[in-house]
DNA sequence: ACCGGTTGCACAACCGGTTGCGAAGATAAT
DNA sequence: ATTATCTTCGCAACCGGTTGTGCAACCGGT
């Protein structure tokens, strides 16, 4: 049992005005009176007139809202780039329309029809770990549909991107493991197909080469969720020779990770040393407070939404160049290595 | 740089169809021809058409979308909700529109304007704490907007609720702590203007009261965020006569409570006992995992969106009584009591 | 040849807000 | 009094997809 929300034209037959008397007095446009203006804002009032943003943005395409697909909100990293984002999206006077693909291929590409469907003016993605095909986001920015990738970034794709220089981060975190003299370095990554995850790995090896340590496939385990996570870690543990560091490439991955070592009973960071990448709030969530590479969510999600305005706001009539944009995850020591 | 998305007319002037006949070819209507319909497909697929969902839900007022406001999406417990709210929703072909109201009282109220501006077709909430005016839930209400409040539900209004039962759920967790022979059982709770925390609190004193504990609100700490959580429960911990439990009534409180017990130093469960509201990903993050109730996040979300869509669906003469759907939060041991 | 029924499609209205254009009435300038 | 200008507002089109209605063309039966 639907209602019936008043529209411009009842308060237009009250007043026996035009629709676009009505309308012109609400947008305050200085060809109507003002004694008109205010009868109109009066009756608008007491009908508790709303709006149809639809009806208006379906025919001039001004939905003012940006769509938001990220592979899942769980965690402290993806809820802070949603809260950078939204800083700048409010700050633009427009909404933000959130959704989740859950690392399936299908409903991210059903999740981009939606907001194609529901004209919003740009998106921002972060694909999901599954997605191996990206010609449906490149079908939107051949016909230059504002698009920012961010954090997962897509490769063989011209488009603009926004994440942090994963490599040299990576590096810095296990050359601060070898620095606190650590032997046997390990790492949690996440699924390979994903650009984040070979990039982290690489840094990961890079710094191992740098050192002239050997990089093993034995200290090398991937999973996809936390679960997973636990498991290979403690795997590894029972190994004979169980690592005395362990690199964890996402806050999701480092929960497996820590599950694993406090159900074998170790002590961090005695036993063994971690660091990865994590948010603030769940850095402190340890005792000690762990020693991570910030994952710049917010910052990240700041970023992706100006490029994107950049992209939106364009009137000119030659195209912005795709720009790549790397933000530095800088380390913070805590107790954990 | 917009772009010029192919429309249902693009087809038609193709193929010298009128806009029904590609309406009704793409709808698989029985009226047009098989070869038509081919003709149609064919042609649809090679201008890389999609369809204005936009254009059809302004016409027809059904955009099969669903709208959700939420305080905020961080921790484990919206995150959960969600995810249950969204296997109800799209078991229904419908879509979520996920908004933040960020504890504020102004952008609830403009995120609930957006989401009717925008034609969903029902709205979930969770009250930010900051409201204590209904009054624009009520203009929806009164309207037969189908609308449900979920964990943070109001008083004083006749709507449909889902939440825990908080009172006997906490009454049980307090019970509990005294069957494990604390003696001090301090309670960090939220923001006393929402009725969850009424509730969980007055579930704290009942339990005392009937096994002929003291009630003090020396006891009782009342804090909005994970840092004022913690800086109160380091004050408690340094008084002269601290509690040796401590009932969190949220992962946010919790998150804060256990900080300060890590500053402090001391030993769970040995020197002080926790247990509160919280989700297994949470929960399993602490060593020992933590003593919790269930805040059945997801089966909130599940009920809401159902009890939602009962209204949605509803084409009965007769209005839906108001509901209210309690949830029992069972108890699951850890090792932090 | 006539009639009833079916098939396949076109026409036009509709949703609500915005805007270009035009026009009536008031006012000012000549 | 006539013309020019300004103020204030109405008319109608538009956006894109859906659907009620209508109507040719065709088919089969008598």
């Amino acid at each position: 049992m639907p209602n019936n929300p008043a529209t411009i034209l009842d308060i237009a037959k009250r007043l026996n005005l035009s629709k676009s008397t009505v309308s012109r007095a609400l947008r305050d446009h200085p060809d109507i009176s003002q004694t008109t203006k205010e009868a109109v804002r009066r009756v608008a009032e007491e009908l508790s007139y709303m709006p149809n943003a639809v009806a208006a943005s379906f025919r001039y395409k001004r939905s003012k809202v940006i769509g938001l697909i990220v592979p899942q909100i769980s965690y402290f990293f993806f809820p802070s780039v949603i809260r950078g984002i939204e800083e700048i999206v409010y700050k633009n006077g427009y909404n933000l329309l959130i959704l989740q693909s859950n690392e399936s291929f299908e409903r991210e590409k059903e999740n981009l029809n939606i907001l194609v469907a529901n004209n919003v003016e740009g998106i921002l993605v972060s694909v999901s770990r599954k997605t191996k095909d990206f010609s449906h986001f490149k079908h939107l920015i051949d016909r230059d549909y504002p698009l920012v990738f961010f954090d997962r970034v897509v490769t063989d794709l011209e488009a603009d991107c926004v994440l942090v220089d994963d490599v040299t981060a990576s590096f810095n975190a296990v050359n601060h493991l070898i620095d606190r003299g650590r032997k046997k370095i390990g790492i949690c990554t996440g699924n390979l197909n994903l650009l984040i995850s070979q990039n982290r790995l690489k840094g990961y090896k890079m710094a191992l080469q740098h050192r002239n340590y050997p990089v093993t496939d034995d200290y090398i385990v991937s999973c996809e969720w936390p679960d997973e996570a636990e498991k290979r870690t403690m795997e590894l543990l029972n190994t004979a020779n169980p690592p005395d560091a362990i690199f964890a490439i996402s806050d999701l991955t480092m929960s497996g990770v820590m599950k694993a070592i406090f159900r074998k009973g170790l002590k961090v960071p005695e036993q063994i040393a971690v660091i990865g990448f994590c948010e603030e709030t769940f850095r402190t969530m340890y005792n000690p407070p762990l020693s991570v590479i910030h994952p710049m969510g917010f910052e990240i999600g700041q970023a992706s939404a100006e490029l994107l305005f950049e992209r939106i706001n364009n009137n000119a009539r030659e195209k912005i160049p795709y720009r790549t944009v790397y933000l530095e995850g800088t380390l913070e020591i805590g107790g954990s290595t």
